[in-house]
DNA sequence: GGTGTGATCGTA
DNA sequence: ACGATCACACCA
């Protein structure tokens, strides 16, 4: 599958105009067009949403994201430099970034402004499912309760059936993918925190981990 | 509710 | 070797 062409696995060509529900609206490039750190809290409640073949929407609000930055960052996928599996944190902002890890999970990210030559992506941890409940149950016959669907990031993937297809979409070209609003702001406080499951020399006591307080649906209950 | 562990493979 | 993880077993 060639990155970037706006197709997914299981999907056609990419359509030009979504219908979406009244009151939402896509995000454009200058929403993600900022600085890492700044895009990550501000994706707090917006909405991921994919066009299915069919025509029907997969939607889950967001309420937990990760920021990763660049070589100053050593939890960073990014820090050593562009490679193959990390080359879409280098596309610029408002890209999909997915990739593989622990040999058999997927997980997804935004693509954020970075310094000329460096990456940046926000990794999407958790998420309220919001439409197209019933495929995701289809896609994660393991989660035993919906608010397991999408909490942590590779459970989030599955649930939107994204993989290293989906790898270098563009959000903002009317693709199957992308971010949406519906009026929801992100919260005035959101909870911070370092970020989850990077070993111990890798969190360089940064803590770009944001999160919407007392949210039943993130990745591990308090979320703190 | 909590903790501990095996699964599994592309990349560096 | 090592992961930006998950599901399940087991204990409480």
């Amino acid at each position: 599958m060639t990155r970037g062409t706006g197709r997914v696995a299981g999907v056609g060509e990419a359509h030009p105009a979504v219908d979406l529900p009244t009151g939402w609206r896509a995000l454009a490039r200058r929403f993600f067009d900022r600085p890492v750190a700044e895009l990550a809290p501000a994706l707090l409640h917006t909405l991921l949403v994919r066009r299915e073949d069919d025509g029907s929407l997969t939607a889950a609000r967001l309420v937990e994201v990760e920021a990763y930055g660049g070589r100053d960052d050593p939890g960073s996928h990014a820090r050593r430099g562009p490679t193959r599996a990390n080359a879409t944190m280098f596309a610029g902002p408002g890209h999909l970034y997915v990739y593989f890890t622990y040999g058999m999970h997927w997980c997804v990210n935004v693509t954020a402004r970075a310094a000329p030559g460096e990456g940046a992506a926000v990794l999407l941890r958790a998420a309220a499912p919001v439409r197209g409940l019933d495929r995701m149950r289809a896609r994660r016959p393991t989660a035993r309760r919906d608010r397991d669907l999408c909490a942590g990031p590779a459970r989030l993937a599955g649930a939107f059936g994204l993989t290293g297809a989906a790898d270098g979409l563009d959000l903002c070209a009317g693709g199957p993918v992308f971010l949406a609003t519906d009026g929801t702001p992100a919260p005035a406080r959101p909870g911070r925190s370092t970020r989850i499951g990077l070993a111990p020399h890798r969190c360089g006591g940064i803590r770009w981990r944001w999160y919407v307080p007392h949210d039943p649906y993130l990745s591990r209950p308090g979320g703190s």
